[in-house]
Order: structure tokens, then sequence, then C-alpha cells
DNA sequence: GGGTGATATGTTATGTTATTACGCTTGCGG
DNA sequence: CCGCAAGCGTAATAACATAACATATCACCC
């Protein structure tokens, strides 16, 4: 069985270390950060980071959080995710919850055709406290 | 009957300004867009701009749209809307349908009572092309 | 091998979005 | 009148993202 985190053969260098900086981090990370963190690999310049995570989220090895203006490794090992992918940002401990609803998406689906609305992609983004966080704070 | 848009007396001069310029549009605006439509009235400042901005959307007068780093006025007149809010953005016309959907928000209320995540605010984005465009291009 | 096209890369500069820090003003309850 | 909270104005800067251009790499096929 493959390691969660295997890093696909084909991806070029930059994709595979902004990846694997990703993996290693295991929550969201800006495009600075992740320059930040490879600057001793040799990248310099944030346009290196950005056409890198443009091909990963294309292929769905990461996803990006429109909410935080950053990125995280998918959560999946062989990550060849469809539709439509929740995301749950806790505010107190930064970790994400990646996860997919049928119904929603089903019901997505119902308005879509109802209103003739031809979807692209849909970002659903839940910010709040995680039960860990919760239980601490108490 | 109020008018759809209506601007509530209790806002300072800066929100009102900037909810008419919201209202005026129709669509979504950045602020910086908002910013050069309303320095004949003597704005300046970015800052100005976010701090109206702030109060608008905490008040449920306008929204934030994440993917677009944009604003648009909020669709329903005296908008004390609750809860879920999801919003179609047409990459055509720019245009953007708010709407709300009880069994996506009870499916939400669930997951977040079994996972223990307490939900403080959601984000719901839908980009593609509205049926109006779709029309267009056919 | 040489030509060709698609994809990736490196670099500089710039554009766009958002916040920090600071001080002044205004309105209001005590 | 005092003190406090909310709002305002301004300057500077931080954070996020892309444009434009030149070069390099590799698969493919003649």
């Amino acid at each position: 069985m493959a390691h969660r985190h295997d890093i696909p053969a084909d991806l070029t260098r930059n994709q595979g270390l902004v990846l694997e900086a990703l993996n290693h981090s295991g929550g969201p990370l800006s495009a600075y950060d992740i320059l930040d963190l490879l600057r001793g690999d040799g990248l310099r310049a944030p346009l290196q980071i950005y056409r890198a995570l443009d091909k990963l989220v294309e292929r769905g090895l990461a996803h990006r959080l429109e909410t935080l203006n950053a990125f995280v490794a998918c959560a999946d090992a062989h990550c060849h995710r469809k539709g439509l992918i929740a995301f749950a940002i806790c505010a107190g401990c930064g970790k994400v919850d990646e996860f997919a609803d049928p119904v929603i998406e089903e019901r997505l689906g119902d308005w879509a055709e109802t209103t003739g609305f031809k979807v692209e992609r849909t970002t659903m983004e839940i910010r709040g406290q995680c039960a860990a966080c919760l239980q601490k704070a108490a």
C-alpha cells in the first residue's frame, strides 16, 4: 500500500517541491510561506510557486482555500476526487478537515438544473472551531 | 412599501456611500473599484472603504465574495438573512445570484453536530455560466 | 541528427488586495 | 465637564497575484 503522501513520479521538480512542502506542513500554507520554505532549494520568485500550485490544483493534488488565500495538500492519497469538496477550517489550530457530502452535491445539482446555471467550480468553506480546540478552551 | 435598495438611516456617511455604490452597480465591486467611484465624494484611502464594508457585511447589508475578492449588496431589501447563503457567480456577465437552501444548511448542521465542529461562518460560491449567457453563446 | 511544438523554467517588474499604526473628532452617558 | 466608544483621515506597508519576456527541456516525427 502506498504511503498517504506519495508524490506522483511525473511531477516536475518545482511541482514536487511544492507538494512536498504542503504535505510536510499538514496545514494550509500561503504561496509566500511555501516560497520561504523552498528558498534553500533554489526557488526565488512567487511565480515559480504559483505555477506549480496551478498544476497541483488542476490535478487535484492540492486545493486552494479561498477564505485563507492559502493551499493544502489533498487529504486523499491518490486524490481523484470528483465534484464538491467542503473544507472545515479551525480558527484555533488551523487544521483543515476535507469532506464530501453527496446530499449537498445533489441538492446543488438540482438547483443548477432548475435555474439553468452551468456549474464549473464550487467552493465551500466552513470557518469555526474544531472539537479539540473547543475542548481545550472549556 | 420600501424600495428594494433603501439605505438604512443609521448608517454613517461613508457606509452609506459605499452601500449606495454597491446598490448602483448591481454587481460585485472590489474595494478599490468602490474607492475609485467615491473619490468625488472625498474618499481617498482604501481603509475608508474597508472599514465601511466591514460594518455593512457585519450587518448583512453586503456580502463578501471570497472567490472574487469583491463585494455585493445583499439582494434582499431588508436583509436580515440568517444562516447559509450561497452565491452563484456567472463568469459571462458577472451577475450574482444569491440563494439559501435549507436542506444544505441542515446537512451542514448534521455534519457539525457529529464532528463537534462549531461553525462560525460558511462560504459557498458557485462559479459557472448563467442560463442567459449560455443562451447567448449557443 | 535536426526541426518543431508543447510545457516548464527563471527573472524582473508591476498590479491588486488588505492591514498596521497613529492621531484626531464626534457623540453620548455619567 | 470627563471619559469612553465609535468613527474618521492619512501615510506607510504588508500580503497576495500576475504580466511580460527570454531560455530551456523534452517528446515527437521527418
